[in-house]
DNA sequence: AGTTGTCAAGCTAGT
DNA sequence: ACTAGCTTGACAACT
């Protein structure tokens, strides 16, 4: 098992997560924030490379606007040597890589606009995952989308837009189960008619779901990855206590993970900490990992 | 230097 | 038909 965390690093003191607003867009601008974004991700990568930590979640931001009308750059021109040396770095760790595209990449929307800019959201993400050289079990993870009022044609809509995408996207693309529309359930019901991978979402599903215990639900979700995807990702949190419904927690809650690992032991997967601290809690579970005695 | 409002993108629930 | 809320880090404009 693989454990990791999302895009930034509260402790290097540098972000691959810089901006900048639409109105001050300009090529240079875009050059050198690009530039900032990609000297922060490799001292993030050697920053968990050497406490242990394979798994990383990149940035969406890592390059702004790259799927906007507004950039015209070829940055991926430009900056092919660089994604490709860092990904060497990460396959010479056998580092483990996902990325999650925001809420409104939705291939399902009825808005037929929403659609195709989620289209080009997704290239992106491939693209940067290609360029790095990386094999197909770098996945990029998104949300079944909305509902719109019927459920079943929306599900539909997303099988049959999800066989309409290009292969360089389809052969990474996953879904994950989210906490208020699509449950586990649903993202099999999905997984069967497009044969895509669904990554499990643990504390979605503590609070969406249809009565599985974790253990049949990983098991479920492992028969959706095949040999060339690798081991199934799972992204874990916990409730944040006092906070709304589905809040992430600040930091780790040791006894509620060890709680999760223990009912999912015997199944292999890499595992993604969406909490608030970021390393800080990932660098425990990992402690915590490693010293617990599990098959 | 520190604080606060705002930022490319959408959906849903509530009025 | 319209808007607040979601969630969230960092920019940018303001004290």
């Amino acid at each position: 098992m693989k454990i990791g965390y999302p895009c930034i690093n509260r402790s290097i003191g540098c972000t691959p997560n810089r901006t900048f607003r639409l109105a001050s867009y300009s090529k240079e601008r875009l050059i050198e924030t690009i530039e900032m974004n990609l000297e922060s991700l490799e001292m993030m990568i050697e920053y968990n490379i050497e406490r242990g930590l394979l798994f990383l979640r990149i940035t969406s931001s890592i390059i702004p606007f790259a799927s906007h009308p507004v950039c015209r750059y070829d940055w991926k021109r430009h900056f092919k040597a660089h994604l490709r040396s860092i990904g060497k770095m990460i396959k010479k760790a056998k580092m483990r890589i996902s990325m999650h595209p925001d809420q409104f990449t939705l291939i399902n929307s009825k808005d037929v606009h929403v659609y195709k800019r989620a289209v080009r959201e997704l290239e992106y993400h491939a693209d940067i995952l290609d360029l790095m050289g990386l094999n197909r079990d770098a996945k990029i993870q998104i949300h079944v989308g909305g509902v719109y009022d019927d459920k079943l044609a929306s599900m539909k809509r997303f099988i049959a837009r999800y066989r309409k995408l290009s292969k360089k996207v389809r052969k990474r693309l996953v879904i994950e189960n989210d906490e208020r529309l699509y449950s586990l359930f649903d993202c099999l019901v999905i997984s069967k008619a497009a044969k895509i991978p669904i990554l499990f979402d643990s504390f979605h599903h503590s609070i969406l779901n249809n009565d599985e215990n974790y253990y049949d639900a990983l098991k479920s979700v492992s028969k959706t990855w095949k040999r060339l995807d690798g081991l199934p990702m799972v992204d874990y949190s916990s409730q944040r206590p006092e906070g709304r419904v589905g809040a992430h927690t600040e930091s780790i809650d040791l006894e509620n993970f060890k709680k999760f690992l223990k009912s999912v032991d015997g199944i292999d997967f890499d595992l993604m900490l969406e909490i608030k601290d970021k390393e800080e809690s990932a660098l425990k579970a990992l402690h915590l990992s490693r010293h617990l005695h599990l098959k």
